[in-house]
DNA sequence: AACGCGCCCTGTCCGC
DNA sequence: TGCGGACAGGGCGCGT
């Protein structure tokens, strides 16, 4: 599933081999990942130049140089690769492909075709930038930032961190990690956090997430970056998809809790 | 208004 | 071996 990890390191890779490429033509095979219906999609991408790709929350953000903005939700199966890439052969559910001046493409390809491309207007960006919500690598993600919003919600805080509206690119997987991290189980309620907990939570989705940049993401089933390649960092998980297995703490056997239509993974002794 | 639920979709796995 | 059904879940639309 990718979150924000993965999101940044497509956005790594593809920043450096997309910077000035032409799109020439668009193919839409498959139009349900297309959001926003009426923009004209197939049409108004080809003569963009590439600005540069960036992220916003788990997003992949293709900007172009007139500032139009390509919004790239991978959802569970997304895959954005350029049609060089090794990894390129394995894409065999290709939704749209992107054909560029130079011969490449860029291709989105989705097996359950739970992503969404949406193409932005300069002057539509900004509305569509505000309904995500604080970027948690960035500085105003602080203690105080998230123990305000979660003071004001009733939510199970596992739930609370999955909304984009609040933290943006903190998904299933990394919300479960931070959690243990941060020695609170997912069932609580937001508005049950602590102050003292806020803090470890804060500090646990950073950790979580920068460590996990740094092993190019987690591969859990179906991720794979922009050169079709598995992330690192499954082998560090430490209670997502680990149930019956030892708590990497103290030894008790991870459980599993389906909370509204979504597994929750935790230690029963480290977190309360 | 905040919150929960059902739905979208298809590959994989399990049991018979 | 083949097949039906359960399961996986991010985001959205809807009902409460």
């Amino acid at each position: 599933m990718p979150e924000l990890p993965e999101a940044e390191t497509i956005a790594r890779d593809l920043h450096p081999r997309l910077q000035e490429a032409k799109v020439t033509a668009v193919d839409v095979h498959h139009e349900d990942v297309l959001g926003r219906p009426g923009t004209g999609f197939g049409d108004a991408l080809p003569g963009r130049v590439v600005a540069g790709v960036g992220r916003r929350g788990k997003n992949v953000v293709i900007a172009f140089q007139d500032e139009g903005r390509l919004l790239v939700n991978l959802g569970m199966t997304g895959r954005l690769v350029l049609s060089d890439a090794p990894g390129a052969a394995d894409c065999r559910h290709v939704a749209v492909r992107l054909l560029l001046q130079d011969g490449r493409s860029l291709l989105y390809d989705d097996v359950r075709r739970f992503g969404l491309l949406e193409l932005f207007e300069p002057e539509e960006w900004p509305a569509r930038d505000a309904e995500l919500g604080l970027e948690p690598l960035a500085d105003d993600f602080t203690a105080d930032a998230l123990r305000d919003m979660t003071r004001r919600s009733r939510t199970p805080i596992r739930n609370f961190l999955l909304d984009q509206s609040k933290v943006a690119g903190v998904g299933n997987i990394y919300a479960l990690e931070a959690l243990f991290r941060a020695g609170i189980r997912p069932t609580r309620r937001a508005n049950r956090v602590t102050r003292a907990e806020a803090t470890s939570l804060r500090n646990g989705i950073r950790d979580v997430l920068e460590e996990a940049i740094a092993n190019r993401g987690t591969t859990f089933s179906d991720y794979r970056d922009a050169a079709g390649e598995r992330g690192g960092f499954e082998p560090l998980l430490q209670v997502y998809g680990r149930e019956g297995r030892p708590c990497t703490r103290c030894g008790t056997a991870i459980k599993r809790k389906v909370l509204t239509n979504r597994s929750a993974f935790y230690c029963p002794s480290c977190q309360r």
